[in-house]
DNA sequence: TAGATTGTTAATCGATTAACAATC
DNA sequence: TAGATTGTTAATCGATTAACAATC
């Protein structure tokens, strides 16, 4: 059905979708290229080449269709089904995550939580309460979470995972500091903050000679 | 002095000095470019291109040495400096990371937070007393940050980038969903996690066919 | 029609991969 | 020395840029 699209394409795809979104928002029915990609900090050519890739469509002399070209893109991010998000680890950044409203905005629906300590079972954190992980499975089958977000120990993540999947879980957005092994067919997105935060230091460092 | 490093390469450094450090723990003293590269998902081929362009020495017939890479990447990711941190915005996302225990072992140090909400002044969270964006300049004269962690809106974060780096701070560690412009001695890494989730989103739609 | 801008083909650039001589 | 593995040069691959004919 959908034809291949380079991968350097597909990472650009949420950040078409956001500057279109705020084109939106100002009522801008086209935008050429060229305006595009001075936005994006891309070139002309390049907002061409990736529109093509992704199957948008423009009209000569005038620009690309904002509304729908967003349309166009929010379909192929999925953005027309919602998917249920379970989080698996209720430290700082889990708990952030939990309370974080604005995924709820672009469709995505955290349903569940869980950690290992018994003391955090039972407390309500947003929109959900703290589960066990002894109740992983059983909460799975009653309740079953398309991603499951990974803000646990780097020890642990790769078990977790595991055990994900075997609940049927393909989507794995995880912030453990290691690299997920799982069968091809799940979906593995990484954030590392460590990692940015030490190529920010990088970047500091050889900034000017 | 430090001679060009391609892009690419530079964004694996935090990766290549993860696995080296756990390689390091073990008490690995050689590690070849064929192990490394299976390890990181990579080809031999490419890991000997990255060393080789960031500097780095290997002994033929025997591999790379652990520790001393490792040593080496560091000192290019700056780590043997303390860079000071600053968190401006404290919902949900700056308390977590305001409380997040890793930087610190990274030699990254939080020492103010800030946001513009009174009820939130005064609030001692982690190891830092949030202040009113009110005394920003004042309190990074007596205390300057080297970076600053951007948690807040989209449409208020360009102009506290500005008012940064008007008071000299040069990094920008930026988790609104914002492209900033700062002039070209800033260095900015973002952190898109909105359109990090949407990437999964993505493949999770289109991983088979 | 005239002007603007797309869509696409060709050219360039750079990153990855392959191959192999150098050498520990 | 023999075996293993680097360091580097050459080949390939793919992404970005340039150019321009097609067309709204």
């Amino acid at each position: 059905m959908s034809s291949y699209i380079p991968d350097p394409v597909i990472k650009r795809l949420p950040m078409y979708y956001r500057y279109l979104s705020e084109k939106e928002k100002e009522n801008t029915l086209f935008i050429s290229s060229t305006e595009l990609a001075q936005l994006m900090g891309l070139t002309a050519s390049q907002v061409r080449q990736d529109v093509s890739a992704f199957g948008g469509e423009g009209r000569q002399g005038c620009g690309y269709p904002v509304a729908e070209m967003r349309h166009h893109i929010g379909k192929l991010l999925g953005k027309s089904k919602v998917r249920t998000l379970t989080v698996i680890g209720m430290g700082n950044l889990g708990r952030a995550l939990v309370r974080y409203e604005t995924f709820s905005q672009n469709s995505f629906q955290i349903i569940s939580a869980f950690d290992t300590n018994p003391k955090k079972a039972g407390i309500r954190m947003g929109a959900v309460t703290v589960r066990l992980m002894d109740e992983l499975e059983e909460t799975m089958r009653e309740a079953p979470a398309d991603i499951a977000v990974l803000t646990l120990p780097a020890s642990a993540a790769q078990k977790a995972a595991e055990r994900l999947y075997a609940c049927g879980v393909r989507g794995f957005w995880n912030y453990a500091p290691v690299d997920l092994h799982l069968p091809q067919d799940a979906a593995v997105v990484s954030v590392h903050l460590d990692e940015s935060l030490e190529l920010l230091g990088y970047r500091l460092e050889h900034n000017e000679g």
